[in-house]
DNA sequence: GTCTATACGTTGATAGAC
DNA sequence: GTCTATCAACGTATAGAC
């Protein structure tokens, strides 16, 4: 059974990381002060410093989480055999990310930007080898004539930044779009385009 | 005639403007200091002051060179009116510039990410206008029947996001490439994979 | 475990000598 | 026009009362 104070730590602990993922989107890791985190968390700020210790700590907590929900989306990929089904899957998954989680989208962008001081070693290690496997993968599609010839770093690449644009430059497209967030309904459109584009970009 | 203060003055300015780029794009806005910018720079810190009085000013001034080099680069899409030949030379012109300006791309991708503080006003002017333009071009397209019906937003968006991830995200790529940096020819190689991809999308 | 009050370092900006 | 010395504001982190 928890205890009532091992209940109020993880409520407490889920308000700071979802305050915090919201700060550093917003203002990158330096911009993002422990104040406007505490204000955000509706939670003094000596408390932020009491569950996490340091602003880096916090921010590598972040960090961890998110990429582990990557990771998560990730197996999308290897949920079909036969590249049509794999890749809209794959597709649909990471443009479903980043409709309910642009502001995760976000941090990881800003920490790629900035030369990936904190994930570094999990871009070496963890990432490399998925997309290495994938590689594989796709290759194999491309020797029995599935898809088209192509790179498949560059076609993976390809998927990423497609998909991941549409969180991380959020206020850019709405800004386009009359000023106006997309609807359900305009998203779901913009996935459905999305994969129509993958899937002819290798003949398919 | 100019006088020597005046090119001091210039000299000095350019390598504030360059060593500012530099700062804010490794560290964001926030994260830059005017005394990261002026050792980069090799002068005094107060010299940053005298030239652009504030942090915010210099920022800005970065901003408003880096979106004159965007427009310029913009105008490839209208060298051509045949679908084929302006979008390869669209997209070779975006990949030039990843290539030799990530700094400027990165500083940009950062403003963005961020809800665009600084470029909202030119994003709603300039920008929109551009990209109404350039869609009227490729409704034009779809309906001659040149190029397969697509979301021409949406095609727009995939060319920016493809040829910019090669900027902003070049730490990344760097290491998922064995933690090294592409060679001219990789790089042209990269470029042409990537004029394939976006010709394909649309049925070319 | 929680939070107020505070110490200490850093940073943007400037005054004033040259 | 240039630069050293300095200040005021802010931000991280903690001590210590509750």
């Amino acid at each position: 059974m928890k205890d009532q104070k091992e209940i109020v730590r993880e409520l407490n602990q889920k308000k700071i990381m979802e305050a915090a993922e919201f700060v550093f989107a917003q203002y990158g890791f330096k911009g993002a002060t422990t104040d406007k985190i505490s204000k955000q968390a509706e939670l003094p700020k000596a408390n932020i410093h009491y569950y996490y210790k340091t602003k880096e700590n916090l921010y590598r907590e972040v960090l961890e989480s998110i990429l582990n929900e990557w990771m998560d989306a990730a197996k999308a990929f290897d949920d079909f055999d036969e590249p049509r089904a794999a890749l809209t899957k794959y597709v649909e998954s990471k443009m479903s990310y980043s409709r309910t989680r642009p502001l995760a989208s976000k941090v990881w962008a800003n920490e790629i930007i900035h030369g990936a001081p904190v994930v570094g070693t999990f871009l070496e290690t963890t990432l490399k080898q998925w997309l290495e496997d994938r590689i594989k993968v796709i290759r194999g599609w491309i020797e029995s004539g599935k898809i088209n010839p192509v790179d498949p770093r560059a076609f993976i690449y390809l998927i990423w930044s497609v998909t991941q644009h549409y969180a991380d430059f959020e206020r850019q497209i709405e800004i386009l779009n009359q000023g106006e967030k997309f609807t359900d309904e305009e998203f779901e459109q913009k996935t459905q385009q999305v994969v129509q584009f993958v899937l002819a970009s290798v003949g398919l």
